[in-house]
DNA sequence: AAATGACATCTATTTTCTCGATAGTTTGGG
DNA sequence: CCCAAACTATCGAGAAAATAGATGTCATTT
């Protein structure tokens, strides 16, 4: 007994006849007729009345028939998800990363082009994150640390200075550049926590024990350089973020390289898996 | 998509590994790498992690398992209806006879044998008999009559003479044969309507125009063979039925035949029908 | 009685499935 | 730290299954 068998007969009785079958399932009648024929052969058993022109099940028919039923509809779901799946139009996609920002920002962009695509954030530190892909609970890590595991590959997603701005008004807007030790007691306008260059910019200053009066915290790009216009403090903002104006300039600090660095990583050996490489082609 | 590559799959996820899987369904472990390998490469999708020696399912993979478990369990029940068909332990055979009595004393036979077959018995006149038949509500008829119709065959299933027998208290037991019209006034031990024998004797009787006494009505073979020992009246059965004993002799009518005549009819191009050849063997 | 429409049968061919050998990987032990 | 054991991956050839097309048979229709 041959599924290809089974087929046949669900078909023959669904539509009616074995000439009507062939035609459903684009084959020929003498297919459909010798794939009925074999079964009944095989297991001695009648399956179709044949008076003349018209085909009818029999009893025995009609019981294999509400079988074949349920394995023709099981047939049919398994095509279906996988050409759901060819699509992205299901699946699920694990990403652990250690701050919000970057990954809801992604997840967003990842999940209005893949509608389907299910989900699934764990968000933990750098440790964690690296964890959680070895251990195969997350296909894709978004982290800031980069691991020297041979099994992982990291692309770099986000690379770049953090420059501070000042307004006209202020006592540094005829520098070019400035000492990190400068910035102490400054008034400080900042992007919310979590925020990468934030995080970038306040380990800086812990690390050279530089305190800044954080004047303002505001929750959009936009909303800082309103701010600093208006002369509240000076701003941080990754150096490609900086929107010039003539009132506005963008000033680097010399001594200390302070800079955001993000990585993607994921596993070696999965390279090649189909929601992996949709998710690295949208960002990289 | 083939059921093969399905039933591959299915059996990597049941058995938790690809040799596994291959050693169940009795093929080689590279047959099952390259179905599941097949299936991953045509929908772009990952159904397994690899992670050295162990095989889990992706979330995609579980999904899948779902569905072919169905699948699968679908495929079983159809080979299990086939096989319990083959052995006739399922099925249904249908009957239309003329009389109660051959027919039940085939189906209790016939039931016994084959305990798996669903029986269904309709009771009409020879006519309808055959109507049910042509009109394949019927797989077995069980008449009297003889049909010319070129599509049925029938075989003849009880074809014997009645014979009367008496007690040797009896005035005809020293003969070896009477006239029918000698019967007439005569106390008759009978057995009970719907008695093959007895239609017939009685059928005889009236064409002839010949009254007799219905002494007794008994319902076994015995009961009256034990009836007419006691010189309650004349016996009648089949001649084949009659059981010689000294006090008994079995006179036949020597001037009318007096013959059942019951015959076993089906469609002529169903003759290979598992349940039809099954019920002929039986009794022919 | 011929025409028609549908199922049955046969053989050759194409497609699919499968195997066996071999290579590559990961894991656990010495 | 390396080796052996236990898996999975890949490849090319051979076996098995599915299929097509021509033709036969049969019942119904006109």
């Amino acid at each position: 007994m041959s599924f290809t068998q089974l087929r046949a007969f669900h078909a023959v009785v669904e539509h009616k006849g074995f000439t009507a079958a062939a035609t459903a399932l684009n084959v020929s009648q003498s297919t459909i007729t010798m794939q009925v024929g074999a079964l009944e052969k095989r297991y001695n058993v009648e399956l179709f009345h044949r008076q003349g022109r018209v085909v009818v099940p029999t009893q025995s028919g009609e019981t294999l028939h509400r079988i074949t039923a349920r394995l023709m509809q099981a047939h049919r779901d398994s095509l279906e998800f996988l050409e759901a799946s060819e699509a992205l139009e299901t699946g699920t996609l694990r990403i652990a990363a250690v701050g919000p920002i970057h990954a809801t920002e992604m997840i967003s962009m990842f999940k209005t082009r893949y509608p389907g695509v299910e989900l699934k954030v764990k968000f933990g530190n750098s440790q964690e994150t690296l964890e959680a892909l070895l251990g195969r609970e997350a296909d894709i890590a978004i982290t800031a640390d980069v691991s020297t595991h041979p099994a992982v590959v990291m692309e770099r997603y986000s690379d770049h200075q953090v420059v501070v701005f000042v307004h006209k008004a202020h006592r540094f807007f005829k520098r070019d550049s400035i000492l990190i030790a400068e910035l102490r007691g400054e008034p400080v306008v900042l992007r919310e926590e979590g925020s990468t260059t934030r995080r970038a910019f306040e380990t800086a200053l812990a690390r050279h024990k530089v305190k800044i009066d954080r004047a303002m915290e505001i929750g959009s790009r936009e909303g800082v350089w309103r701010a600093v216009r208006l002369g509240l403090g000076i701003g941080v903002v990754a150096d490609f973020e900086f929107v010039p104006a003539p009132e506005l300039r963008a000033i680097t600090i010399s001594d200390v390289d302070i800079r955001t660095n993000y990585f993607v990583a994921y596993l070696k050996n999965r390279e090649n898996a189909p929601l992996i490489r949709a998710f690295l082609k949208l960002y990289l």
